[in-house]
DNA sequence: AGCACGCCGACT
DNA sequence: GTCGGCGTGCTC
């Protein structure tokens, strides 16, 4: 007998015991899917971990219903991957299975079957159960699992499936791929030309009464003589809002024209030629040159670039010349609205070998890219961090751009880990190389790079060999004694911002702070209010007129008289980028102002629109968070201002430096893009503030140093590696009780310098939830894995006290 | 994670 | 008298 670890999509420890029916035991490898039943009366498609045949004597294994797969859907490197995963980020597998897999890859209890194919059935010695499912399966093909929970006991349709399955009767469905349809796009024609030609004067007068339909038909007549070859796409045609879909139907209903529908790839690949690169500059040829010196030395690279350097090209031609090496390459990026730019290009030069993954696409189209890499048809694969569970084959280089970008680990989503320091480890079980590029890299990769574990190549020219940006502070304290301010606002700045608007440039401000205000505060009893279900003020947003808690979600009106005692005099404090953009707007009456933040952004196209509105010139000024820090490369903008630059230090985050210099940075390299003389104004209390002067130095070597020497300063990484451990519950003394216990059996194992707390979260509470955290921080090196090992004990310590198991439990690694 | 079982309060 | 709340235990 031979049994098989199975991963189950379930959020449970280890991997699952099940024997493997003998009919499959030479084809049966890892990899591959299985159906299994768990429990009373469910089935989960599992994952084959490992095969053996270690007898168990601790409980009798289930067996496998079937095999799904012929051959593994899921490479040896990736299972290698989810168990490095699994236990460094200490989560279950159960939890990146479920990440990893396109829901219709992982069916369960709706997971369909068949009578097999010319069966003859023998009902004198079939129960009662197996009979009935033989009958439905006669009347109606394909039955899934939860319909025959309406004519099967829940804990007989295990066995009554197996039986009849055993016996050879039924079989489970696996053309899920069938399920899909090719997706079809609309386009629309002149139904007869010829006829059209000949009574053009007929049918307009028939189109008399209808001035919109006639326009339309007209519209689409001219392409037509213009071009008789185009094809014309119904959504372009009704997509710029001129025409209402119901004219078009009145011109097909009349006979005049119809609409087509032609077959097209789900992930709208590029169809056009293909196109060659540009040359590289003498200063991106010597860093070429350098990473492939790195390579060769066995090497991963950090590509520090300053903004517009032109980071894409040299990933570009690492990429053809992986591709042309016979090897894959995936494309990390930290979210998709910024896949535009590069899209284009990559689309331009690989066409049908392109693809893309990311968190829009539907369920069928994740299928589709999933068998497009497994059959290898795909070369180059655009995606988010998700992307790094594709099942690839022969991957030959990971490039992760922005590499500093948080999106690469949000805290918000199961399992927690960073695709960024994951992507090194997936490489090295392919045998693949790493590019990590930035513009501000992050603390942690510098010192990577400083200490030879990552080679750092530098590029410090602008393309076309373009000024950087040159950075002013602006003394505000000084600027208000001297009476020289107007709200926000320096009249410095604001003559900058002037001179600026007189020459046609474009002014970005930054302010990184959502809603109105802070707070609303009553004048007389000084009564604020805060969340319902949070430890938190909640923040006005004037344009919608409400109080928002940007923890939880939750909104009320804002109040016009204290809600606590009555008094008419609401005071708000605390500045936020709505305020900023009404102060704009004021100040600047001529000027079109527009704000970008993810409140402004938040319906469907916003995005798009402004970015093109910001791209055609019509906007002066852009008002926005640290939104516009990314992907907005416009010829135009000269000058960029950060009224409020104080507010990035005032967070209570080790990272607070580390990420006011990449924020200002980011930002600043949006000015002069072309002209070279860019701008970049900072207002700040503080002058002389360390990370001020050396931002405005602009020496990325003296930054670094700097901020290492504070992390070493206080033991923070990356001399030392970090695990968060937060408890929640919503009862408070619980939640306190559970993490004093927790706290104490970590110190059983552990230095006690290591850890810090248990203590109340910064946030004491988020919806209804109170959070208690401990941190610990470790050394690097040999002991790290001994300790984390230690603490692996304490949680399994902790989890055997019952009264804790309704606590939620949330580990972060390298948080 | 999901589900069953079992124990307590608030309702037709 | 029952319905359903959630604390507890179990799943190969």
């Amino acid at each position: 007998m031979k049994f098989a670890q199975i991963i189950l999509p379930l959020n449970l420890q280890g991997t699952f015991t099940y024997s493997v029916p003998e009919a499959i035991t030479d084809l049966l490898l890892p990899g591959m899917r299985v159906l299994v039943p768990f429990g009373g009366k469910k089935i989960y498609t599992g994952i084959v971990f490992r095969t053996h045949d270690e007898a168990q004597d601790a409980f009798v294994p289930k067996e496998i219903i079937s095999m799904l797969d012929d051959s593994p859907i899921l490479p040896q490197e990736q299972l290698e991957f989810w168990a490095w995963l699994s236990d460094y980020y200490l989560c279950n597998m159960g939890e990146i299975y479920r990440l990893a897999f396109p829901g219709s890859l992982k069916l369960e209890s709706e997971t369909y079957l068949k009578l097999k194919p010319n069966v003859v059935v023998d009902f004198e010695n079939l129960d009662v159960h197996e009979m009935y499912l033989i009958q439905a399966l006669e009347i109606r093909q394909l039955i899934n699992l939860s319909e025959i929970e309406a004519f099967i006991p829940k804990k007989e349709i295990i066995k009554t499936i197996n039986s009849l399955i055993d016996l050879q009767y039924i079989e489970v469905d696996e053309k899920i791929t069938e399920k899909y349809k090719a997706k079809e796009v609309a386009y629309v024609r002149i139904k007869d030309p010829e006829a059209v030609r000949a009574q053009l004067p007929e049918i307009l007068l028939q189109l008399k009464r209808s001035p919109k339909q006639q326009e339309l038909f007209m519209m689409i007549l001219q392409m037509h003589t213009e071009n008789p070859e185009t094809q014309i796409r119904k959504s372009h045609l009704l997509d710029d809002g001129n025409f209402a879909h119901s004219q078009l139907k009145s011109l097909v209903e009349k006979d005049l024209v119809e609409e087509y529908f032609l077959q097209v790839d789900r992930l709208e690949s590029y169809e056009g030629e293909t196109e060659q690169l540009e040359e590289l500059t003498e200063e991106q040829k010597r860093a070429r040159n350098e990473i492939v010196a790195a390579f060769e030395e066995g090497k991963n690279v950090l590509l520090h670039g300053v903004t517009s350097s032109g980071k894409t090209h040299l990933y570009l031609e690492n990429i053809e010349e992986t591709v042309a090496a016979g090897l894959n390459v995936l494309l990390l990026l930290p979210e998709i609205a910024l896949t535009k730019q590069t899209a284009v290009r990559l689309e331009k030069k690989y066409g049908q070998a392109l693809g893309f993954y990311h968190q829009k696409l539907s369920d069928f189209e994740r299928v589709e890219v999933w068998r497009r890499i497994r059959n290898n048809e795909i070369k180059v694969l655009v995606g988010t961090r998700n992307a790094l569970f594709l099942p690839f084959r022969n991957l030959g280089l990971i490039v992760v751009d922005e590499e500093h970008d948080t999106a690469y680990r949000p805290r918000e989503v199961a399992p927690y880990f960073n695709a960024r320091d994951s992507s090194l480890i997936l490489a090295e079980f392919y045998g693949g190389r790493v590019i990590l590029g930035s513009a501000t890299p992050s603390v942690e990769s510098y010192w990577l790079a400083q200490n030879d574990r990552l080679k750092l190549v530098t590029l410090s020219e602008r393309f076309g060999k373009v000024s950087l940006p040159q950075f002013e502070l602006i003394d505000f304290k000084e600027a208000q004694q001297r009476k020289k301010v107007s709200g926000n606002f320096s009249q410095h700045v604001l003559d900058e911002i002037t001179e600026n608007l007189q020459q046609k440039n474009q002014v970005m401000i930054l302010h990184n702070r959502r809603g109105y205000a802070n707070v609303v505060e009553c004048e007389t009893c000084g009564h604020v209010s805060y969340c319902s279900n949070c430890d938190v003020i909640m923040t006005y947003h004037k344009f919608s007129n409400e109080l928002k808690c940007h923890y939880c979600g939750n909104k009320s009106s804002k109040p016009s008289n204290c809600p606590k005692c009555n008094a008419e005099n609401l005071n708000t404090r605390g500045v936020g980028v709505e305020q900023i953009h009404e102060e704009v707007s004021r100040l600047f009456p001529d000027a079109e102002v527009d704000r970008m933040d993810v409140d402004s952004m938040r319906r469907k196209f916003a995005y798009e629109k402004l970015y093109e509105k910001i791209e055609s010139g019509e906007t002066d000024i852009i008002v926005g968070t640290q939104m516009i820090s990314k992907g907005l490369d416009f010829d135009h903008i000269e000058l960029v201002t950060i009224p409020r630059a104080d507010h990035m230090l005032y967070v209570q985050d080790f990272r607070a430096e580390e990420r006011a210099y990449q924020l200002i940075t980011q930002v600043s390299g949006r000015a002069g893009r072309v002209s070279g003389e860019g701008k970049v104004l900072i207002q700040t209390y503080n002058p002389q503030h360390f990370i001020f002067q050396l931002i405005r130095e602009n020496d990325p070597r003296e930054i670094y140093t700097y901020l290492l020497e504070e992390r070493k300063k206080f033991n923070y990484p990356p001399y030392t590696k970090t695990i968060l451990i937060e408890l929640k519950h919503r009862n408070e003394a619980k939640a306190d009780r559970a993490s004093q216990f927790l706290g104490s059996v970590l110190r059983k194992y552990l230095p006690p310098e290591c850890i810090l707390g248990p203590e109340k979260s910064p946030v004491g509470k988020i919806n209804l939830l109170y959070q208690y955290q401990i941190l610990i921080k470790l050394p690097r090196g040999k002991f790290y894995k001994i300790y984390k090992n230690y603490i692996k004990e304490s949680i399994e310590e902790f989890e055997e006290i019952t009264a804790y198991r309704s606590v939620k439990r949330y580990i972060y690694v390298d948080f």
